[in-house]
RNA sequence: GCGCUCGUAGCUCAGCGGAUAGAGCACCGGACUUCUAAUCCGAUGGUCGCAGGUUCGAAUCCUGCCGGGCGCGCCA
């Protein structure tokens, strides 16, 4: 029985108490959730639906208590229920009930964990957007890793899910990179509103080493090859730089398509007919304040000039006018401002802003050297960029730090720790969990000894078997919760300091293969299928995350 | 100034109103002729920034204050 099986049956019995006592069934949640009590004494599962409706209904908590427990012992698998404190019901569960957990995991497979608790969704989701005119640095990486983990997280848990980078090809920024690129071929130094990396000076040297004549030609020529040569450039060079960490986009919009296609013309449109645009002063502007922004927002300037915001309205229409329900976008704490302008363009689309667009701001990364804050500069050239991340530690660490805690909080790496104790990073703990299976399933495999095609799961009953099976059991509600709250690192938490940590108890209790030439006991069966289980929720768990489970360390 | 956000062990972080607040690192002490010791077991370490409020119950929700980060352009 997994713990879902288990609020439902405590959500029937607790259906069966207020139908014999009369008792208003509205009050009855859709869905309930049983806890695993971090204490033992407070049995294998709790439920705490008497103390939430005790007050509801009139009755007092522990009399409903009592009732449930008393219905709810008389249900199948369950050995018993206790009333403890205010009314919580603490339910203890047969052996062998929990002992099939395994046999459901293996049997799902790599399909363990899925669920549909956002079936039927449409999200869009946008992350990185990083502009074009440099390479993926650390400040974008958290993002990287978070947002492609929230892509599989999302579609596990049901939704249909796109994941989109945005293009910022259109603006001032490109033209600069674009003269950057154009001085540096030229020998002279960047423009002071320009970059000066050093890969401005190699991607300027590979343009003229296809493009020799392009040497000494005037700038009116030459700008349109480098702005048109250096933008593809830099943009595949982007893209390979995610794609080794693993992280993927199913669309790349460019923004100047959007000004091309004229999108921000019908989008203009689209608000004019929805009566929120108005003009002043030679400029058309959005009246966002009508919907909470701080202040309203020109699309068009004086001068004729379309602005970023334009762009960002019309990308938003075209989101919506692709078919996606939600769009939502990550972004840095250092664009938190803006939420307010984002949430009026939906607001002035005709959409309701609480659930078509979703803006999930995450905090920033801090870098320190051994205890010492790293300021990132790209003036100073103490950028660590995305390739050196991954030099340094390797893909699956460097996304596994990135994405283990909670984006509500700044998060603060030591390069010399994770460039110079890479080994101590929890990743491996984890990934170790799973080795260490795939290693046991190597031995069983050359001792002649295959899985069969049943166990009996009373015999799962040692303490750390229990507790391991419990954990493996909570998989799919820890991948709903994930998704819910676009969360994935509650999987990293889950998968670390639940799944490997019971695996390791359990693997230091339990001899799971006969040792030497002795024959297989009645436990090696339970116990591969345990072994078996765990692997699964490990490698089901670490993909979420775009993390390798390894067979071999 | 206005707004957003964060504040939990020495450090890095978990903890979507539940029972005695947890883990890793660091520090101290144990466990490998036995399925991978990248592991396990134990010890040490806390006014959950402060003060009120809501409630059967608050690290969690609300208000105020203190401290850190960030944002407030006809910039992109």
């Amino acid at each position: 029985m997994t713990p879902a099986n288990l609020a439902d049956t405590v959500l029937s019995a607790a259906r069966a108490v207020f139908e014999t006592r009369g008792l208003d069934l509205a009050a009855l949640p859709a869905t309930t959730a049983v806890e695993r009590p971090r204490n033992p004494e407070h049995g294998d599962y709790a439920s705490t639906l008497a103390l939430q409706l005790g007050k509801k209904v009139g009755v007092a908590p522990r009399e409903l208590a009592a009732a449930l427990a008393e219905e709810l012992g008389r249900r199948a698998g369950i050995k018993s229920v206790e009333i403890a404190g205010p009314g919580f019901l603490n339910i203890r569960l047969d052996a062998a009930v929990t002992g099939t957990i395994a046999r459901t995991v293996v049997e799902a497979g790599a399909a363990y964990g899925r669920n549909s608790k956002l079936a039927g969704q449409r999200i869009n989701l946008e992350f990185v957007s990083a502009n074009p005119t440099g390479p993926i640095h650390l400040g974008h990486t958290r993002w990287a890793a978070v947002g492609d983990s929230l892509r599989r997280v999302l579609t596990a848990a049901g939704a249909e899910v796109t994941s989109e980078y945005y293009i910022n090809d259109a603006g001032a920024q490109v033209d600069r990179f674009a003269r950057s690129l154009y001085a540096a071929a030229n020998g002279q130094p960047a423009p002071d509103d320009g970059y000066g990396g050093d890969y401005i000076g190699e991607i300027a040297q590979q343009i003229l080493g296809e493009e020799p004549e392009l040497a000494g030609r005037p700038a009116q020529d030459a700008l349109p090859v480098f702005w048109a040569r250096g933008y593809q450039l830099m943009l595949s060079e982007i893209r390979q730089s995610l794609e080794r960490f693993g992280v993927h986009f199913d669309v790349w919009f460019s923004e100047k398509d959007l000004h091309d296609g004229g999108s921000v013309e019908h989008a203009i449109d689209t608000l004019r007919k929805q009566g929120h645009i108005f003009e002043h002063e030679g400029a058309i502007w959005l009246r966002t304040t009508d919907f909470g922004d701080d202040k309203d927002r020109v699309l068009i300037r004086s001068n004729g000039e379309k602005t970023y915001f334009a762009a960002d309205a019309a990308y938003y229409i075209n989101k919506r006018e692709r078919g996606f329900d939600r769009c939502v976008y990550l972004l840095g704490a250092d664009h938190h401002g803006y939420i307010g302008r984002l949430k009026a363009i939906a607001a002035c689309a005709g959409d309701d802003p609480g659930q078509n667009i979703e803006i999930l701001i995450g905090q920033l990364v801090n870098l320190v050297r051994g205890g010492q804050p790293v300021r990132l500069s790209k003036r100073a050239g103490n950028i660590i960029t995305l390739d050196e991340l991954l030099e340094a530690v390797g893909a699956d660490a460097a996304r596994y730090s990135l994405a283990r805690s909670s984006t509500d909080s700044t998060l603060t790496l030591d390069i010399e720790e994770i460039t110079r104790h890479s080994s101590d990073n929890p990743v491996f703990y984890v990934q170790y969990a799973h080795a260490r299976i795939a290693s046991l399933l190597r031995n069983a495999a050359e001792k002649g000894i295959a899985r069969a095609g049943d166990y009996d799961p009373a015999l799962l009953s040692h303490e750390r078997e229990k507790n391991l099976l419990k954990t493996l059991g909570e998989f799919p509600a820890v991948v709903a919760t994930a998704a819910e709250l676009r969360e994935p690192h509650r999987i990293a938490v889950y998968l670390e300091e639940r799944v490997a940590t019971d695996y390791h108890r359990f693997y230091d209790a339990c001899q799971v293969l006969p040792r030497g030439d002795e024959a297989p006991t009645e436990f090696t069966q339970p116990r591969l299928w345990l072994a078996e289980a765990t692997r699964t929720v490990i490698a089901n768990g670490l993909d979420l995350l775009g993390v390798s489970a390894p067979e071999r360390m």
